[in-house]
DNA sequence: AATGAATGAGAATTCATTCAT
DNA sequence: AATGAATGAATTCTCATTCAT
């Protein structure tokens, strides 16, 4: 007993797990994670004790970072449409910062393996941003769209934007302005 | 000359992948789509040398089939909005009375067993669709965006309102035409 | 009814089964040996009732074959070394010009599904030779050897000398007249 | 350090694959081994990484028991031919004595799963032996015979001898005595 | 707790043989 | 008789998970 479980090494297995997810999608075998890790084949299973919990805490790991980074840079006042804009860097920025997590979110997100419960956990993370879309909600609704609109569309919008930029990164810039400004029209003002 | 090669079991091994791959995912045993097309195991393998070739075979079937709809949806003449509000009403019109086919097309699209070569092929089926997006481009353009962009905008947005309508059915017509509203606002004009 | 079994297409089979069991061996699959003679692979089970069945009749066909050779090339009269000799000189030119035949035996002759029915028929096909065998039994008895011995032993070192002579096939005659030699020193006089 | 790898379930398997390949072949079901060394299917694959590598590894394994004998054998001093009479004798008596390790060589000698660097390998085990054997080669290039000509007879002589003992276990003594003198007939003095 | 060998239930694919045409 | 599609048992190998060390 004595020793307690290392979250060093929960870690490093998730991120171990991001990569060979990234890689190789959810059927990456769980030994090549936790070799990649640098911990023994049992090891895995004393800190998830299935595949299926370790990938759908990969999932909310993800997610985690990624709220936390659109929540660090939401910063309050100021008017709807910069803050949206704000957000909407920054969760594009993200995804060129980070394209292991962002490939490895892409094959969890469409995987049966992350059950609905995890799925919800992971869109009640981030309040102020979930405050914000609400904001959003408004004009939206206006529209004739559902509530939830403005944080759906911008998470699709912002995906295409960026595989945009993974063929053309010299126009990033470009993109990301020209992108936000296509989802502005479609549910701002 | 034998028994011939018969496009009935052909199909019906496609339509038992469509099935399966929807439930299960691109990692569907190949014995279950056999069973569920109600031939033996290794005759799958008579049609389709390998698995991989089967699933580009059906990413290939459900896309034509999609495109056929499309293409059929698109009358020549009038206005464009007019004439991507119709492809978009059918695009939705197709998912909603095919979710298996939407489903499987989802796990297919995002399944790194698809290759290139496939890919390619798929987007080349509907040249008039091709055709009408192009004639999008000129306005997408103007507004700093890819000249893709209103195909794949489409693609994505009418993906978001059909889950929408699957939530809430009854609106079905409103989330259709508020969709395609917003999209508009996004490229057109 | 009507039609007869063709002989023509039991020979085919032979020939593309010897080429094919000399390439691949006796694991070599029937499709694979049915297409090579241009037939179906129905049409190879009206002419063998099954997969061993045709692998027998290859080993006594190429036997046959063999041994119609070495006994033509035996003219009766004459020395016994000398009728030796010739059989030995016509063993190995058959092996040298009969390459797949050769490869394709020595696989046959090893596989236990050549059954000892079969092995023994073969051993009884040329009576020529087996005259002849007889006639050396006295100086092979007398050495402490067994009656059959001149027949084995001569089969062995043909082999060994036909591999030498793959391997230099510029010295073929020096190996063909050397080996005979040594042969004959361990048997003869 | 868990459980280590164990070198008694490597030789069970290595034994269990003796066994079965003598008498089933080199298209022996990975299995039917695995079940008859007491492990689980699986098992096998952590000590062989396929198939090939176990058959290529039962092969040098054979080899080594055989030529590990030979070389024990092999007093050094004394006549050649006395030197060869012993080797011989002991090449006869492992024959003899393991029955199942001849066969199973046999069998691996001629399957093409055995590769060149395996043969390679497993003749540069004995170097007594080849000492020995070379020490042959000046006697037999004087007949004309290749250099490696008294190794490769003294293999395919003895086994015929082993195979008419095999038939007449009682007259062992004589078979080996006599199958010897034949042999350094052919290339002795 | 950490390790990695052991397990055995699948997985994809092959193939001798049958049988509808 | 000839064809080749259909069959399903058998094959090699993988992999999540367990468990002895």
């Amino acid at each position: 007993m004595a020793r307690p479980l290392s979250s060093e090494k929960r870690t490093a297995i998730l991120e171990a797990a991001t990569q060979v997810v990234a890689a190789s999608g959810t059927s990456a075998a769980t030994a090549a994670i936790a070799k990649s890790a640098g911990v023994a084949e049992g090891t895995l299973f004393t800190y998830f004790s299935n595949k299926d919990e370790l990938l759908n805490a990969l999932y909310l790991d993800i997610k985690s970072d990624l709220h936390a980074l659109m929540t660090r840079s939401l910063k309050p006042g100021g008017e709807l449409v910069d803050r949206c804009r704000g957000v909407w860097d920054s969760f594009i920025g993200w995804g060129l910062a980070n394209p292991e997590k962002a490939k490895a979110l892409k094959q969890l997100a469409v995987s049966d393996r992350i059950t609905e419960e995890t799925r919800r956990l992971s869109s009640g993370l981030s309040s102020p941003m979930t405050a914000m879309f609400q904001e959003c909600s408004v004009m939206v609704v206006q529209k004739g769209l559902p509530k939830t609109y403005a944080g759906t569309l911008m998470s699709v919008m912002a995906e295409i934007t960026a595989s945009y930029i993974a063929g053309e990164p010299a126009k990033a810039r470009r993109h990301i302005r020209a992108g936000f400004d296509a989802y502005w029209r479609a549910i701002g003002q």
